[in-house]
DNA sequence: CTCTTGACAAGAATAATTCTAATGTTATAA
DNA sequence: TTATAACATTAGAATTATTCTTGTCAAGAG
């Protein structure tokens, strides 16, 4: 049986273990952070694949792709809405679960169809301010 | 005379180049941007140039690297406290100068101090909606 | 004039990501 | 059961943005 045409998304082991690595993830990893977990148990595992199955299930809207890092992108898998905390200093993020109302009047959009918006704060995590002490 | 103590910053015409790019810029241009640009004016004009540039503009506070577009870097000569809206399809971002009220409670920052914030809102161009129809 | 300092240029090096081509897997249809 | 079609996986090459290295240059200080 197609069991994954329910998906659009063939359930291979590699997929499976990307997907047990997101499952109750919060921390926002990046493709090389997925890979090397992943690698331990599929030590064959490619970042290929890791970058194909990403892709795969963005376009099925179950993960997230942030641009907030400069140097690699994360991903989260959680996409109810949600903004995001970032430590300035080691580039932790923490999820903030919030509601804001952020309306934007019609002559400041200079003719855009508005879609969504994604609020990101910026901090010191506790570590860092410890870090930052000694 | 050093002339550049002022600003730490010693003012080359290759470095006027890209400030008087700048100038008034509301485009948010990439590294790439800035390279092609300035290179009518200083056919010589070399990435190193342009980065290093921009690396000492982002120390003095007079840059803002903008982590938006997944692909590259973008670069902002406003800093004023500001927002953005991006067109998803063609990447076009445009200013949004409005204060919001965006505080956070305590139990949702998990210790972290906070600094700043920045709204990303998204959205589609007039120009993009008007290529889709067609 | 000479020395020091910082800037410039060219290209090499790096890092993240995407692409390519060959091979492997699986589910169904014959 | 076997062949086939469709899709996944892999390794590594290619690409792209950015950073680094090295040698050269220019301006100001002494």
């Amino acid at each position: 049986m197609e069991k994954y045409k329910q998906f659009g998304f063939k359930l291979t082991p590699q997929r499976l273990a990307i997907l047990n690595y997101f499952n109750g993830n919060k921390e926002h990893p990046s493709a090389d952070d997925i890979y090397r977990a992943v690698s331990k148990s599929f030590p064959t595992m490619s970042f290929a694949t890791v970058y194909n199955t990403l892709e795969a299930l963005r376009n099925k809207g179950n993960v997230l792709e942030l641009t907030i890092d400069p140097n690699k992108k994360r991903y989260d898998p959680n996409t109810m809405p949600h903004h995001h905390l970032i430590c300035v200093k080691c580039k932790r993020i923490i999820d903030i679960h919030k509601e804001f109302s952020v309306s934007v009047s019609e002559d400041m959009t200079q003719g855009f169809d508005l879609i969504g918006n994604h609020i990101e704060f910026y901090g010191v995590c506790p570590k860092c301010k410890s870090i930052a002490l000694s």
